[in-house]
DNA sequence: CGGCTCCTTGAGCGCTCTCAAGCCCGGTGG
DNA sequence: CCACCGGGCTTGAGAGCGCTCAAGGAGCCG
């Protein structure tokens, strides 16, 4: 039995049509999700869609006993809503602060633009099952921090807020807590990464991390 | 380091566009391909598709240093195709004699199939990385041995030919060919399957198998 | 018959998990 | 002001699941 994850209990659940409601009486598209908000989607019609404009969602599954696997980590741009993700088959959680906005029928162009959120997300799906499957604790380490980096530090920086605790960094990498943070801290003393605090992040070796993570992620055109 | 499956070095490669040339030439949409062929497609257009009639397809992705993760397996009636898996990030080989129908355009539907069968991929792929993530060796055979049987076998039957190899199946659930073959073994003697040669597998206690897969798999609704 | 591939089974090891203790830090209340 | 508390993080010690290595069997083909 792999680390089994407390039982989500205390988190406050937020029906995203209440965010909508707000959207509309205050004319405006954009909505703010609290920090470990967990988002359910009841009769969204499938046209609705959100984009993340600044923030973090992670979508999760859980197994019957509570073990949670997160599926994806998205960050600021990345689309999501029930036509995106089929979220009726995973949960939602806002890991900060998230501001959301409405892009429904906007513009023509939408459905082209969720097809190709579809298919960002299954071309990281498949690159997250190769980690899942075939690497060891610390080139899946590097392997997250480097995508992570890429969807939270600016274009040049290295330098990027950890929205993810490690228990979630764990539960996305299919890993416990533990091995997570020793990790980390290993690469931390051997300079790979340095803290600024536990949750800000610099990459200080983007190479010797690419390096580790077992070849480059095969997710980065678009 | 996990599991390296010896590199791949063999199997003939064949050019899909060549077997589209035999379709045309022989006025047929149909092409068959041989075991253990591997795909790869070169310049083809982004609404060539192909569904499979019948056999068995994988798709998988490579470690520089050989390590192999199949990320899905296409079994009758799925599609695939440079316009629904982005192939240029995995490969394809068919894992026995395989006979594939070209559906470019046949009708106007077919955009809504596509993404159809993109969104499958996609819960297939969250599906499979709570597998890869979170679930011990036993559960990811009784979820594997459950997924071929509905791609494979009969609806009312549970009996099915079983076109992977240990090696295969190791490379799709982030095992060794040894633990595959171990737990085959054990969920024989406890009577939950059986064989009929290492090829043919027949589920003889499918509640006890899916109690085992952890929990109802959750890629089933179309 | 040899040679090949695939599969099975055993013995032992090691990577990661489990369990446990303790630290840090912010919040809260005396 | 300090005491207390709780959540998140770090670190250590030990255990166990699945990997590694190895030997041998089964089936197929030339």
């Amino acid at each position: 039995m792999l680390a089994a994850s407390k039982p989500f209990s205390g988190t406050a659940v937020v029906p995203i049509d209440g965010l909508l409601r707000t959207c509309n009486q205050t004319e405006s598209r954009i909505a703010t999700i609290p920090p470990r908000t967990r988002l359910f989607l009841p009769g969204i019609d499938r046209s609705e869609t959100f984009r993340i404009r600044t923030g973090c969602i992670a979508l999760f599954q859980l197994l019957p006993d509570g073990r949670r696997q997160i599926v994806d980590i998205l960050g600021p741009d990345r689309l999501f809503g029930r036509g995106i993700s089929d979220l009726h088959q995973c949960g939602a959680e806002a890991l900060c602060e998230t501001e959301v906005e409405l892009v429904t029928a906007v513009r023509r162009s939408l459905d082209a633009e969720i097809n190709q959120a579809v298919r960002l997300m299954l071309r990281r799906a498949q690159a997250h099952a190769t980690l899942l499957g075939r690497k060891t604790a610390g080139e899946r380490i590097a392997s997250a921090l480097i995508d992570l980096a890429g969807q939270f530090a600016g274009e040049a920086s290295s330098r990027f807020q950890l929205h993810l605790t490690r228990t979630d960094l764990a539960d996305w990498l299919g890993l416990t807590l533990e091995t997570v943070s020793r990790y980390l801290n290993r690469f931390r003393r051997e300079g790979l990464v340095s803290f600024e605090g536990p949750s800000h992040i610099c990459l200080r070796d983007r190479a010797g991390l690419e390096l580790i993570a077992g070849g480059r992620d095969l997710v980065d055109a678009q």
